[in-house]
DNA sequence: ATTACAACCTTTTTT
DNA sequence: AGGTTGTAAT
């Protein structure tokens, strides 16, 4: 069992699964295998002879949780996942606060306030009192103060204070807990402090933990440290896995010092790192370091390329933002059409620093016909029909929860307005009571219209009949209480009469549905309701119950970030995902879009921790795994201008992007991209003109953002983007800006053998796109578009000569001493790639092939293998195809999830090799703890890790001409099919099966 | 005076 | 999409 659990990972995966270490932290990276290494852990731990139920785990998101769970499960092959004490920190809590919680004076039924509750309270305090504040930083700010361990000695300090902000701040948080205590009311941050109060004042509830393990350990505050250190009192086994570089919830008052605290803590806490890198290419595994190295103050990590360099990341000007919407849409056709199906719509995401920056980009998805699904837009549970029943069941809950009251006795409308509400609400409060209580026993002093009144006892009567069932023997299931409501409110013909278009109207009644089967499911006691098991009977302690089945459900669903975007039907079509970078931590996809790099977005112009920003960007592109584009539009979406990034101006970044995006005719393009996603190359064969794209290059828009007119586009049926120099608005938008055919994917017709000629491609067009372009001819002419005086102006003149601190040498690239003439290689490339494009056309390779078509549809084969790729022992084929989050689309799974078969050891096949050698580790095995983790020469390691790559792996004859020294690397990989190949003939044929 | 509805403006990130 | 503001209807 262990052994075949330690055969699935690499040497410091391994090293870290089966440490026997009390206290164990483990740095991992962006695609080193995180999660992996942690589920086999924990299954190591279970192999060990720990008990399930003895053991928690904590993530910090929901769907985290789900994963692992899952992933554990298939480990084990048995039940005992159900036993663990798994969850996010928040779900944890509330088991341990419903059991436990009597003991410290936890009232019945408590309800769990949300975001939307929190600041809907908070918002009628300031209104009350005249305060000026902003409700949203305000209640980040009473929220940061409680996630710092508590109001305290602080606001005494504060009380002193002079401040008035302070003050105000101090006062709304009084009567902000004054009014969750009322309403017996718990908030995020309650749920974390009151179970700290519990495990430190009865420590005994976890005397039972025999080991604690925690997710993303840079993202929990330090009410979750304290915590996590509560819960590991009894036997202090500790197991942190995160990555201070991808710590990017410090405005939820994440502390990434909490590292620096457990080591603090536990003295012989022991550290791995996990380098390899199994998701990203080269080239975009450079660039992204080299953002996050312009943080001096980080632990210095590497960060190790296990794929082929690649194509070059992507940083392109736009004229404003409807046009970086429009070049979107057409950059993600241009790299469906145009990769065969090596890419399909399922495998591109556009991640956004904010939600908001996707109207541009729906727009022109929608007017594409471009499937896409938004993640982290409006969740399931914040649309009106849902959180109208929703609100309903927690009144019935809990009747003294003034804030549910409020939000639904006018909903369906009753002739109940704001005002009525409103002084309901205050005379409620001053009599300490909730609005039910009085509406029950006494004499008002509001005024109420007949009207009013009328309209909240009928909602009144709504809830006690619920309350009737509630208590009655029978028929208190929570789906009967939904129906309940759903009939009493008259749901469908609101529903109707609010959204009379018909498509709005089913939709929301799928909802309504939707969450009538989350009920059924939770009151079906067959159900494998996740993580619903008891906790576990710890000697001489009592539990009780505090929650009802109905308070739970509510409990977990304000808990629930699960934004259930589960289309039915959609399932199986792929899709462009949408979602904000934040919510795309832990996933990847093969190619993602970063839109919105301006300055302001960011970083945002609110955050006041601009490393913070910056980290958030290297997460977004550390999603990539072989096509990166970050951009930025020159007018943003209020119509302001502005400047790119701070990030992204240094020079030293200049070489690691290239301005447009990548010539898919160019060689190695398709193959590179094949090999990271491990498929295929495939064949491409398909005359020009039935391409069903407006242009083969990204060309259609100036490279510097600016308006000028361009070449009209020679293209049947195109009439949207061939009027530059008109003004903005005059874009044919409301066009169909593409014919029929361009609805679906473009798949390759295997009766033409066909060659793609680069349409508008000039030499010096080519040179720039070439995929590792580093600074020949083309790039020297008009390198770059920042308007950035310096780089513009000298670096054509300096290039030659000295080069800017920390930009990288060609000759860093191609693995030479960074000594060396750097422009001698150079001009060598140049002039071979010149000759090259002197051809007419570029074939791309052509490859015999396709096996059956798999599973339901799915075009794309898994690579066979007899021309599989090559790969290093010490990479493990099942870590290569690892990925951290199951949300990508089913077609990508589905193609992971193939079984890899490693090629047989004649190296002559192997045409599109990845993957690095396997870099020697002296002295690991000593390991000395606590350790700070790497050398700092970790900018030398990516980039020669790169350049050899490069070497070995991007199969042109060009570049193996211009690097006379390469064999010197090349010769172990088993270049034979290559020399033979290139022959020396001069004219470089595509690899094709007629070569075996 | 209160409520309902249409038109407009503004959007950080989330358990 | 939400919130705010202005205006018509009750």
């Amino acid at each position: 069992m262990s052994t075949t659990l330690l055969s699935n990972l690499n040497e410091s995966q391994r090293d870290a699964v089966s440490s026997p270490a009390q206290q164990l932290a483990i740095l991992a990276g962006p695609g080193s295998g995180k999660t992996h290494t942690l589920t086999s852990r924990v299954a190591w731990l279970l192999a060990s002879g720990l008990q399930a139920q003895n053991i928690i785990v904590a993530t910090f998101t929901k769907k985290a949780a789900k994963e692992m769970q899952e992933r554990i499960g298939k480990l084990l092959g048995d039940d005992r996942e159900q036993k663990l004490i798994l969850g996010t920190f928040h779900s944890i809590s509330v088991r341990y606060l419903r059991s436990y919680g009597y003991l410290i004076g936890i009232k019945k039924g408590f309800g769990v306030a949300d975001q939307h509750d929190s600041e809907t309270i908070i918002k009628r305090i300031i209104k009350k009192n005249n305060f000026m504040a902003d409700p949203k930083a305000t209640k980040n700010k009473i929220s940061g103060r409680k996630a710092k361990g508590g109001w305290g000695e602080k606001m005494e300090k504060a009380m002193k204070s002079n401040n008035k902000e302070v003050q105000q701040i101090d006062a709304i948080y009084t009567e902000y807990e004054a009014t969750l205590k009322r309403a017996n009311l718990l908030d995020f941050d309650d749920l974390l402090l009151r179970c700290v109060d519990l495990l430190r004042d009865h420590p005994q509830c976890v005397s039972n933990i025999e080991a604690v393990l925690i997710d993303e350990f840079q993202d929990t505050n330090l009410v979750q440290f304290d915590l996590m250190r509560l819960m590991a009192a009894s036997r202090k086994k500790v197991t942190i896995v995160g990555d201070p570089d991808q710590s990017i919830y410090g405005f939820r008052s994440a502390e990434v010092k909490n590292y620096l605290s457990l080591l603090r803590q536990y003295p012989d806490t022991i550290t791995i790192s996990l380098e390899e890198n199994y998701r990203s290419s080269g080239a975009i595994l450079a660039a992204s370091l080299k953002i996050i190295q312009q943080d001096t103050s980080r632990i210095n990590k590497s960060l190790l390329a296990t794929h082929t360099v690649g194509t070059r990341p992507v940083l392109r000007t736009l004229e404003s933002a409807e046009v970086e919407g429009d070049w979107i849409m057409h950059e993600i056709r241009r790299c469906v059409t145009l990769t065969g199906d090596l890419i399909t719509y399922g495998d591109v995401a556009i991640l956004l620093r904010s939600a908001y920056l996707s109207r541009h980009i729906e727009t022109y998805l929608g007017k594409a016909g471009v499937p896409y699904r938004m993640v982290g837009g409006r969740a399931f549970y914040d649309r009106v029909e849902v959180r109208l029943i929703l609100y309903y069941l927690r009144v019935i809950s809990n009747p003294a929860d003034n804030n549910a009251f409020a939000e639904v006795v006018n909903l369906p409308k009753r002739g109940v307005g704001d005002v009525t509400v409103k002084s309901l609400i205050e005379e409620a409060d001053q009599k300490r009571m909730s609005i039910w209580e009085l509406m029950e026993n006494g004499p008002l002093a509001t005024g109420l219209s007949a009207k009013a009144r009328n309209g909240i006892s009928r909602f009144m009567k709504i809830i006690k009949d619920a309350r009737k069932m509630l208590s009655d023997e029978e028929g208190h299931t929570i789906a009967s209480l939904m129906k309940h409501v759903i009939e009493a409110v008259e749901l469908e013909d609101y529903l109707k009469k609010t959204y009379p278009e018909e498509e709005d109207y089913q939709s929301r009644l799928e909802n309504v549905k939707e969450i009538l089967a989350l009920a059924e499911e939770a009151d079906d006691p067959e159900s494998p309701d996740y993580n619903d098991e008891p906790l576990p009977e710890v000697d001489g302690l009592e539990q009780n119950e505090l929650s009802t089945p109905l308070s739970n459900f509510l409990a977990k669903i304000s808990l629930a970030t699960d934004k259930r975007a589960k289309d039915a039907e959609g399932e199986d079509k792929p899709r462009v995902t949408i979602s904000t970078i934040h919510a795309a931590k832990g996933l990847e996809w093969p190619v993602v879009f970063i839109p919105g790099a301006y300055d302001g977005s960011i970083p945002n112009g609110r955050a006041d921790d601009t490393d913070e920003e910056r980290r958030l960007l290297y997460v977004g592109m550390t999603r990539a795994k072989a096509l990166l584009y970050v951009s930025y539009p020159l007018i943003d979406s209020r119509r302001e201008s502005t400047r790119p990034s701070n990030f992204l101006t240094p020079t030293s970044l200049l070489l690691h992007f290239g301005q447009k995006g990548p010539s898919f005719s160019k060689q190695n393009v398709v193959p590179d991209i094949a090999a990271i996603l491990r498929l295929e190359v495939p064949k491409i064969t398909f005359t020009p003109d039935e391409l069903p794209l407006p242009s083969q290059e990204d060309d259609l828009w100036p490279e510097d953002g600016t308006a000028k007119a361009r070449p009209p586009k020679t293209w049947d049926q195109w009439d949207g983007t061939a009027q530059y120099g008109e003004p903005r608005k005059s874009l044919a938008h409301d066009r169909p800006l593409i014919d029929k055919r361009n609805m679906e994917p473009w798949k390759p017709s295997y009766t033409t053998t066909m060659t793609i000629t680069p349409a508008f491609s000039t030499a010096a067009a080519v040179l720039r796109e070439q995929p590792v372009n580093l600074g020949g001819a083309g790039s020297a002419k008009r390198p770059y578009t920042f308007d950035d005086d310096e780089v513009v102006d000298k670096k054509s003149t300096k290039r030659s000569t000295k080069r800017p601190d920390g930009q990288p040498s060609l000759a860093a690239y191609f693995g030479k001493p960074q000594n060396s003439k750097a422009n001698e290689p150079a001009t060598t490339i140049t002039a071979a790639r010149q000759t090259h494009t002197t051809q007419p056309s570029v074939s791309l390779p052509r490859l015999n092939h396709r096996a059956t078509l798999s599973q339901r549809g799915n075009p794309r084969t898994a690579i066979p293998a007899q021309i599989a790729p090559y790969v290093p022992p010490t990479i493990c084929p099942t870590l290569s195809r690892h990925r951290i989050g199951g949300t990508t689309s089913t077609a990508t799974n589905r193609r992971n999830i193939r079984a890899f078969t490693p090629p047989e050891s004649n190296g002559s096949k192997y045409i599109f090799l990845s993957s690095s050698p396997p870099r020697p580790e002296p002295g690991r095995k000593e390991r000395e703890a606590p350790r700070l983790p790497m050398p700092s020469n970790s900018i030398n390691s990516i980039v020669t890790t790169a350049a050899r790559s490069a070497s070995l792996h991007t199969t042109t004859e060009d570049r193996a001409r211009a690097q006379p020294g390469r064999k010197s690397y090349g010769a172990r990989m088993g270049m034979g099919g290559w020399e033979k190949r290139m022959g020396g003939s001069g004219s470089w044929k595509p690899p094709s099966m007629a070569d075996r």
